[in-house]
DNA sequence: TCCACGGCATTGGATACGAG
DNA sequence: CTCGTATCCAATGCCGTGGA
């Protein structure tokens, strides 16, 4: 087996960034990683859950935008972004731990759209069959943690009914048959009606209020929406695609136009345009006609993909010949809400060492750059109010982050002089056009109160950047006589409750 | 007081462009 | 070439308003 395949990131709880994977790695992934012998991976009990696409939680991911994008290498969206109202499917390792809120259940090794899962395999025989079969479970995502207030990824987040379009959706896959020899992972053609991103999107926009309705249609903007591409994703991507290469086009006869454009049109015939070619992402390998059945007929066949194109599983023992149902139309049917089916025991989550927040699986593997250690979550209310370590080459990123989180404190009212110190040093590795950008964000009554700090700390001799440096006039000259005198007030009040031995001591 | 509705704000992704 | 910024667009959340 090729080691290296699934690169985990620093922490070794994600997949590593920029690390897209074809449908037989993935396969791979979700049947048996290549280091489950490892002890290290001894906790790993993968739930692959359904679910909404949440918005607004990108700081719960460990990087951001980039930890929720599609691990589909063939996802038709070249930025593999899964949108707020795109379904998705979630490859959480170490579903034991996280369903009850042991560890941050936004914190998945990776994500798939739904729309990419059902385009590479069959998603109703893998619900039913790979618990059984493989040791993994597909499950629609109606967790409630105990930790969170809310489920933000739930699928019955929005609407309660979406759980009885999925338990309709699986009732009818019960119904199919398949040959001898079956795995699930093969692709299958099935109209758009009867995959379940389709159900699900329906009954969403079903069932969403008029006023997003309206207020969707009554924007200015491409229509390139929800309510148009109804959760197909690759018509939204051509439709996107066809957007851009008609305003490129548009861009350029208005271009020609000026310069005394068009004399080399064709005598005035209208002649249909040819779109211009939507370019390719870069670092995308070209693959071999084998890794997708697409290309070789044009399209997969009616039946199934032959299993011999997953020529990766059957090194795996998991080649279904004798694990297919044998009996055509038997469905195994293990998985009502977050139960386990029989082959899958997921033992008890061990006990909790700390009163809040999550904690590491294993904490004496937590050494190891491979642990799937799932660190507290990166909360966005915990300010860093380091100055950025000089150790590290400041960068624009880094002086911009510094400045967020110095703004973020700015904005908490009232400031105290405490508070005015802690970021005035914060300030200090940063240059002035940075220093400009804090305080011109600061309110009024903040930056009156840096000002006075930094002017204490120069007059005790400390080598700080002149107080003219900082561009505070601009935000203290907004402050009222009167303001400044409560202000003053104020000031005076807190630092007395804050510590009254030490009050008029400043 | 509750609820539906409508408007606005916030957030995040994509992209073009410019600075270093 | 990389990184940062500005702008646009879509989805979603929040809040005020008016009617029952």
């Amino acid at each position: 087996m090729r080691r290296g395949l699934f690169v985990y990131d620093q922490r070794g709880t994600e997949l590593a960034q920029n690390k897209f994977y074809r449908r037989t790695e993935l396969a791979k992934f979700f049947v048996q990683h290549p280091d489950q012998q490892e002890p290290v991976r001894l906790h790993r009990r993968l739930t692959l859950w359904i679910q909404n696409t949440p918005a607004q939680l990108n700081t719960r991911y460990l990087n951001n935008s980039s930890s929720s994008k599609c691990r589909w290498r063939d996802c038709p969206d070249p930025t593999h972004t899964i949108q707020k109202g795109f379904w998705r499917v979630a490859f959480d390792e170490y579903s034991g731990h996280t369903t009850q809120n042991h560890t941050d259940p936004y914190l998945n090794a990776g994500y798939m759209h739904l729309y990419c899962f059902e385009k590479a395999f069959d998603l109703g025989y893998l619900i039913h069959h790979a618990p059984r079969d493989y040791g993994f479970r597909i499950l629609p995502d109606n967790r409630h943690f105990p930790r969170e207030e809310r489920n933000a990824a739930s699928l019955k987040r929005d609407h309660p009914e979406m759980s009885a379009v999925y338990e309709k959706w699986l009732n009818e896959q019960s119904q199919r048959s398949f040959p001898p020899g079956y795995t699930g992972f093969e692709q299958i053609n099935v109209p758009d009606k009867d995959r379940l991103w389709s159900r699900l999107t329906e009954e969403h926009l079903r069932r969403e209020s008029k006023t997003r309705d309206t207020t969707r249609k009554t924007r200015p903007g491409t229509g390139n929406h929800i309510a148009f591409h109804r959760g197909n994703l690759e018509m939204m991507v051509k439709t996107k695609q066809a957007e851009k290469a008609s305003k490129k086009r548009k861009n350029k006869d208005s271009d020609e136009e000026e310069g005394g454009g068009g004399s080399d049109d064709d005598e005035g015939v209208e002649q249909p345009r040819v779109e211009r070619p939507v370019p390719v992402p870069k670092k995308r390998r070209v693959e071999s006609p084998l890794e997708s059945p697409h290309r070789l007929g044009g399209l997969v066949s009616p039946g199934v993909e032959s299993p011999h194109h997953l020529g990766g599983l059957v090194g795996l023992g998991v080649n279904n010949t004798q694990l297919g149902p044998q009996a055509s139309g038997f469905f195994y049917y293990p998985v009502p809400d977050n139960s386990a089916g029989p082959s899958l025991h997921y033992p008890a989550p061990p006990a909790i060492p700390q009163q809040h927040g999550f904690y590491n699986i294993d904490p004496a593997l937590a050494a190891s750059s491979t642990t799937p250690v799932r660190p507290p979550p990166q909360g966005p209310s915990t300010p860093r109010l380091e100055p950025v370590p000089t150790s590290l080459p400041r960068t624009r990123k880094r002086s911009r982050e510094n400045s967020e989180d110095i703004n973020e404190r700015l904005s908490k009212k009232p400031m105290t002089r405490g508070g005015a110190d802690e970021i005035i040093v914060a300030m200090q590795n940063e240059p002035q056009h940075v220093r400009d950008r804090i305080i011109s964000a600061a309110p009024a009554s903040s930056a009156a109160i840096l000002k006075e700090r930094i002017q204490k700390r120069v007059l005790q001799g400390e080598t700080l950047p002149e107080v003219h440096e900082y561009d505070f006039d601009a935000r203290v000259g907004k402050l009222r006589t009167r303001e400044r005198l409560n202000l003053d007030a104020t000031l005076i009040k807190i630092e007395k409750h804050k510590d009254p031995k030490k009050n008029n001591s400043i």
